[in-house]
DNA sequence: TCTGGGGTCCTAGGACCC
DNA sequence: TCTGGGGTCCTAGGACCC
C-alpha cells in the first residue's frame, strides 16, 4: 500500500491513520539554493552552488543537480569546483533567506501554534490538536507542502512520527519534495536498518568509534550493552543513543526556546599577526554582538574569545564579568585583554570570534556610560538603540553627545 | 582537498562553600 | 590533626548540528 503526494513522488507506506504520529518535521529542500533560483529562474535544473567567492570559503548550499557530482554543504569550495567545474556559484543573500524563512514559519503557524523553529529552514510541529480540524498527519503534511509551494515557490519535505527524532529522520528520507509518515507501530522496522550515523548526535568521530565496536546499524546499537556505549560516547551520549535506538525520545515540541549565547566570528583571507589589526576586528565583532544583545533585550555575563591559528588549532578563552553587559565597549575590552594574553607571541591568526554567554534578561540603553573621549562609537550605538526603540525624537541630550554623533542626528557641528 | 558562521550540549578539573 | 562528600560555578576543549 502506498500513497502519492501532489508532486507524484511515492510517499507514506501506510494508509492507516495513526493518531500517535502527531509530531511533524518540516524541512526546506536545498533552501538557500532554492531561494536563489527564484531570482534566477534561468538556472533551474543546473548545478548551482551558494557560497562566498573567497579562497577559504565553503559550500553554503547546493542544488540537487550539484549534489549529484558529490558536492555537499560545508565542503571547501575548491573541492566542490573540482568535482563539478561547470557549477554556477552564487553569493549568499542571508536577508533574502530570512525573509522567506519568516514567510514559511508563518504558514506553519497557521496549522498550529505548536511550532518549534530549529533553524532558518526547518521546524517541528505538534499537530495533535490540529488533526480534528485538518485530518490526519498525512493530510496535514500534504496540504502544508502544497501551501508552502504555492505561497513561496519553494519545495519542502515533511515527516511525521510519534517522536521528534523519528519525524526528522522521516523528513530526510522523504527528500527532496516528499512526505513520509511513520506510524508508531512501524517505528523499529523503520529505525533499526539505518546506519548509526543517522542517530541524532552521531557524527564522524562517534560513527568511527561505534563501527570499530562492530555497531553499524541503529539496531546494533539497540542491542548493545549500555556499558559498551558509555565507553564509546560517554555517559549522557550512551543513555541518549540507547533510548533513541528504541524509538524513545521524550522531548516535546517547545515553541519558546531562548538563545543561550550570541556571537560573531570571521575568517581572514590570509592569516594575520598584527595586534592592532586584530584589535580593530575584535571591536567590529564586539560591536555586532552588542547590537544583537540590545536588540534581543538581553545582556551577557561572560565574554568568550575564539582564536584559530594558522595550523587550524583552535582555542577559546573566556571571562565572567563583574556584571552583565550589552555594551560593545565592555565586550571589546574583555575580548582584547583575553586576546593579548592568549596570543602574546603573535602567532598567525586565521579566525577570530567574540561571543556573549550566560545571557540574562533586562538589557539597558543607558546614556552616560561613555564619558571616554575615545569611544564615541559606543555612544553612536547607544543612541541608535534609543532611537530605534523610542524614535529619533527621544534622542535629546545633545550636549552629552560627541560631535560625530551629533552630526548623525542633525544637532549641528559645534 | 583543506577546511564558514551560527549555534547547542557534554566532559572534566579546580575553586569554593557547607 | 587530618580528612568526607555533595553541590555549584568557572574555564577549556571538543563533538555535533544546520
Amino acid at each position: 500500500m502506498s500513497k502519492q503526494d501532489g508532486s507524484g513522488r511515492q510517499v507514506s507506506a501506510d494508509p492507516v491513520d495513526d493518531p500517535a504520529a502527531h509530531i511533524m518535521h518540516v524541512d526546506m529542500d536545498a533552501f538557500y539554493a532554492s531561494v536563489e533560483l527564484l531570482e534566477h529562474p534561468e538556472l533551474v535544473g543546473k548545478p548551482v552552488i551558494v557560497g562566498h567567492p573567497s579562497a577559504r570559503s565553503v559550500v553554503t548550499a547546493a542544488t540537487y543537480e550539484a549534489r549529484r557530482y558529490g558536492v555537499n554543504s560545508a565542503m571547501p569550495m575548491a573541492v566542490a569546483l573540482r568535482r563539478c567545474p561547470q557549477a554556477i556559484v552564487l553569493e549568499p543573500h542571508f536577508e533574502r533567506y530570512a525573509h522567506y524563512s519568516r514567510r514559511v514559519m508563518e504558514l506553519l503557524g497557521e496549522v498550529t501554534p505548536h511550532v518549534e523553529q530549529l533553524s532558518v529552514d526547518e521546524a517541528f510541529l505538534d499537530v495533535a490538536g490540529a488533526r480534528r480540524l485538518l485530518g490526519d498527519s498525512w493530510r496535514i503534511g500534504a496540504a502544508l507542502r502544497e501551501r508552502v509551494y504555492s505561497e513561496t515557490g519553494l519545495r519542502c519535505s515533511a515527516g511525521a512520527a510519534a517522536t521528534k527524532f523519528v519525524a526528522k529522520l522521516a523528513s530526510s528520507r522523504a527528500k527532496p519534495d516528499g512526505l513520509l509518515v511513520v506510524p508508531e507501530a512501524g517505528t523499529l522496522d523503520f529505525l533499526h536498518p539505518l546506519p548509526v550515523s543517522a542517530l541524532w548526535g552521531v557524527g564522524g568521530k562517534s560513527e568511527e568509534v561505534l563501527v570499530r565496536l562492530g555497531l553499524r546499524t541503529i539496531g546494533d546499537v539497540a542491542h548493545a550493552p549500555v556499558d559498551m556505549l558509555r565507553h564509546a560516547v560517554g555517559e549522557a551520549g550512551a543513555q541518549r543513543l540507547h533510548e533513541l535506538s528504541w524509538g524513545r525520545d521524550p522531548r516535546p515540541v517547545s515553541p519558546g526556546r531562548e538563545e543561550k549565547s550570541i556571537g560573531h566570528e570571521t575568517t581572514f583571507e590570509t592569516d594575520r599577526t598584527d595586534a592592532v589589526e586584530l584589535h580593530r576586528v575584535l571591536l567590529q565583532l564586539a560591536d555586532g554582538v552588542g547590537q544583537r544583545l540590545r536588540r534581543a533585550g538581553v545582556m551577557g555575563r561572560t565574554v568568550a574569545l575564539k582564536l584559530r591559528f594558522d595550523d587550524f588549532t583552535t582555542i577559546t578563552r573566556s571571562r565572567t564579568l563583574a556584571e552583565p553587559t550589552d555594551l560593545a565597549r565592555r565586550i571589546y575590552e574583555a575580548a582584547r585583554e583575553l586576546y593579548d594574553q592568549a596570543n602574546s607571541s603573535a602567532r598567525p591568526v586565521r579566525l577570530v570570534g567574540v561571543r556573549a554567554e550566560q545571557l540574562v534578561g533586562g538589557g539597558s540603553s543607558t546614556l552616560g556610560l561613555w564619558d571616554d573621549d575615545e569611544d564615541w562609537r559606543e555612544a553612536e550605538q547607544t543612541v541608535d538603540a534609543i532611537a530605534e526603540r523610542f524614535g529619533a525624537g527621544a534622542v535629546r541630550p545633545a550636549a552629552l553627545l560627541k560631535p560625530a554623533v551629533r552630526r548623525r542626528f542633525g544637532h549641528g557641528d559645534d
